[in-house]
DNA sequence: TTGAAAGCGCTAACAC
DNA sequence: GTGTTAGCGCTTTCAA
């Protein structure tokens, strides 16, 4: 069996109570002493018992991720971000992997909150009113990542999906484009579906751009094969479309193989931008121009507003974080 | 406060204990008194502190899983397969993220050690003695993934570099290549480095193909431009190549990048292979030929390892996973 | 079928 | 400076 706080004190001669002082520079013991307790504790090996420490000061150092997906280098480069604030701030992080799935969402919440997480984040995903609920009930603090919610008061960290996707839009028009089309992600996604959309045609009608309904494709999500898929049709429906837009980075890459397949040149037939700024999107043939997200800065960002709410009591205020277009080599600007 | 069990067997009319045996599906209690306990336990939402149970039952549910990196779906894909399996038998997974920093890595083992993780996980990364000695000394258990140990008695699961490479450069040869080079890896690195540069020439070698230096070429890491600064190199010293084997998927990719930079069309005149399987693999121009790991199920294997050892005690035998040719576009025939 | 009480390993109030 | 002791929230004997 490992050793214990009594094993210590025993062996050093002095009281539990002494030995724990110690541990935790307290104070109130005398260097002799101090000394002769940490000889005991080298020579033992002691390790202090998180679990106990846990239980009498409720704080676990500890809290919990809900992520959609794993594989996927947006949920790496957030998590990133979050390990790397919550290890500067003594904690660590318990991830879990919901799937998008309702019941293991709530299954994963309940067993963060048994757990005694000092704060959940929640990413990339609805929260929904039971969850909401759920969690609001013990008071545990949460924060919203790369997602936020229009219906509860939780503190959100994320880009301005609506003024990201303009500014993209309008990166092209400033490219010269005016035959722009956008594979956009999900339709009814309120959070990185609609906002893109609208942002993209926004930027479209501020520059007199007409627009109808054969500038945007719809997808099913935000993968690969959306991309794919996304530009065949958006070709087919658009064929005098010389710049793309993508609502993620892989739809944009699904888009360069697709074109690549057809024949297509890109980015001297067309131009295609991304979304999110992916570790992928520098990999690319060619590399990929697209709006960055700090994803890392933002997992930090939540993993510090959770430490900020342990510590102060306050709801921090939420963050909107700025996008940034990264110029590589997808886009060609298009000769009047 | 959130209730505790004392809350509920008072307002419940019973002891504590009668609470822990419901909670516990122990048996021992009327249906009646069940009923009445379970209504309770509703009314005040109430939620055991799984912090006390730890404490007390010396098993946390929680393993801990140490990687060199996190932003690489490498990772990622690992961390998936982990997280399913620990998920499945009703664990947490706690992330740790050691930047291959040896001091990092000892904190890190300590703050595990401490949390009493009921495991660890050691991935992608040499074993150092160090490491070693400190988690000997627990008892606690330890699997290695995707990394092993030559010095210490340490359960593994991985897949034999050697032999993969060996396909590897079996199927290039079958193809019908005599002129084929590598980038390999790191020199020095006994896990991932050598093992995939010795498998590599003995299939050349065994198949009567000569082999000089001028076949293989070095780098610093596995990474993206490590696989751009290959080919350059690869083709000054070796004009003729006309295969390239990448002991990894980012350096296959950037050997892909830096070919159409430099116009050289893959695969029609030069193939390119990598090693990993990475979901990039299917989204490059051309899609990659590359020899798989089975990533998610080698993260279950070892997680499900991990519980094998907590249950039974016994330390269960190392696996060696299957390797794959997994083809795609980037390898082309050449005729004689 | 149920309850009282000891104790898991630790911290903190209080006493000396 | 140091020790005694009462818990933190739970499980588990032992008795009843």
């Amino acid at each position: 069996m490992t050793n214990t706080i009594k094993d210590v004190a025993k062996k050093a001669n002095v009281s539990i109570a002494t030995v724990s002082r110690i541990l935790n520079d307290q104070g109130g013991y005398s260097e002799k002493t101090k000394f002769k307790v940490l000889k005991v504790i080298e020579e033992l090996g002691y390790q202090p018992n998180a679990v106990a420490r846990g239980l009498i000061n409720k704080r676990t150092h500890t809290i919990g991720v809900l992520f959609p997906k794993l594989s996927s280098s947006l949920v790496t480069d957030l998590l990133d971000g979050i390990e790397k604030a919550a290890n500067d701030n003594g904690s660590s992080v318990i991830v879990c992997h919901t799937e998008s799935n309702g019941e293991k969402t709530m299954k994963y919440l309940q067993l963060l909150i048994e757990k005694r997480v000092d704060g959940i984040i929640f990413a990339s995903e609805i929260l929904k009113e039971e969850y909401y609920q759920f969690v609001a009930k013990t008071k545990m603090p949460i924060i919203l990542l790369s997602t936020e919610s229009y219906a509860y008061p939780v503190p959100f960290v994320k880009v301005n999906d609506f003024h990201a996707a303009y500014a993209a839009a309008k990166y092209l028009i400033g490219k010269g484009h005016t035959k722009i089309g956008m594979i956009s992600g999900k339709k009814d996604d309120i959070i990185a579906g609609i906002p893109r959309i609208e942002g993209f045609k926004k930027a479209l009608s501020d520059h007199g751009i007409s627009l109808g309904s054969e500038n945007v494709v719809f997808s099913r999500g935000f993968a690969f094969p959306d991309g794919i898929e996304g530009l065949k049709k958006l070709i087919g429906q658009f064929p005098d479309v010389t710049a793309i837009f993508a609502a993620s980075d892989e739809m944009a890459i699904g888009a360069l193989s697709a074109a690549y397949q057809l024949g297509i040149k890109v980015p001297d037939e067309i131009s295609v931008m991304g979304y999110d700024n992916l570790n992928l999107a520098e990999m690319s043939i060619p590399p990929l121009t697209t709006v960055g997200q700090p994803l890392a800065k933002m997992g930090e960002a939540a993993a510090e507003m959770l430490f900020t709410i342990m510590e102060t009591g306050e709801i921090p205020e939420s963050r909107i974080m700025p996008h940034r277009i990264i110029e590589r080599m997808s886009v060609k600007e298009r000769k009047k």
